[in-house]
DNA sequence: CCGGTTGTTCAGCG
DNA sequence: GCGCTGAACAACCG
């Protein structure tokens, strides 16, 4: 379940429980010194890209679901969740996710303008981290948390699908225009998946993602795992362009 | 029933 | 000590 938009719903559903008091807090997640949590009070929930953050006075509990990650939300499933608050009135579970207990202020950890989902994000500088990596390719560059924290691998093939850019790209070789838009799709596609998302009609919208053939084209869609960590990528060879390399990569040179 | 995956971390290597 | 890569991990869906 978790790109950024998803995380952005969770952080809304659990929302009722800011400024409640932990009663009593368990889990299987064995290096949070769960204890440490009751009787304290969520000061507020806040998420940076794939993260979701349990505020309290002096430290924070990091959610990170991961691939398989789920929660219930005054439920809960069979199995023993990572992590589980009981409060006065409902109950937070977490499962299979990854649960650290960070002893700073979400403030000194993390960059908020580097979030696309955040009202804080800042188009300029994530045009000045891509400038940095410009000879990566930009399947992998969007799935880069210091530059997109949020974008999955979902956002990764439908961004790169809209703005027609093959994505074997490397940044570098992409006209200016292509650059922008690279960006502010990310982010455009990111709000469109949160609303997709909410009405539950999120893979009606798939343009690309799973699909086998293309819509503007008529042409098969490529399923490739690309990328420095290999993964899924759908396009169209017929509109998503690979533009000329400036600096062609030689064979068996990096 | 099995294969595949909306993701990250870390060991091991050069 | 670094950067890179591949393995490991996980549960649910089709």
């Amino acid at each position: 379940m978790p790109e950024g938009p998803s995380i952005v719903i969770l952080k809304e559903a659990v929302a009722p429980f800011t400024e409640q008091t932990v009663i009593t807090a368990g889990g299987n997640a064995s290096k949070v010194p769960v204890e440490e949590l009751e009787g304290k009070k969520v000061r507020s929930f806040k998420s940076w890209g794939k993260h979701l953050l349990i505020c309290f006075d002096d430290f924070y509990i990091r959610i990170h679901l991961l691939m398989f990650g789920s929660y219930r939300i005054n439920d809960n499933k069979a199995t023993t969740p990572r992590l589980s608050l009981q409060f006065a009135e409902g109950e937070l579970n977490f499962y299979t996710c990854s649960v650290q207990l960070i002893r700073q202020s979400p403030d000194e950890v993390y960059d908020w303008t580097g979030d696309v989902m955040n009202p804080a994000w800042d188009h300029k500088k994530a045009r000045e981290k891509l400038e940095a990596k410009s000879g990566k390719l930009v399947c992998d560059l969007l799935l880069d948390q210091d530059i997109f924290a949020g974008v999955g691998n979902i956002i990764k093939n439908e961004v790169l699908y809209r703005t027609r850019v093959h994505p074997k790209n490397r940044f570098g070789d992409l006209p200016e225009i292509k650059k922008e838009e690279l960006i502010t799709e990310a982010v455009n596609y990111a709000f469109d998946f949160l609303e997709w998302k909410k009405a539950f009609t999120l893979k009606n919208h798939w343009l690309a993602h799973t699909k086998t053939t293309c819509l503007r084209c008529h042409l098969p869609l490529h399923k490739e795992y690309l990328g420095t960590t290999k993964r899924r990528t759908f396009f169209c060879t017929g509109c998503q362009i690979l533009y000329a390399s400036a600096n062609p990569v030689v064979p068996g040179k990096k």
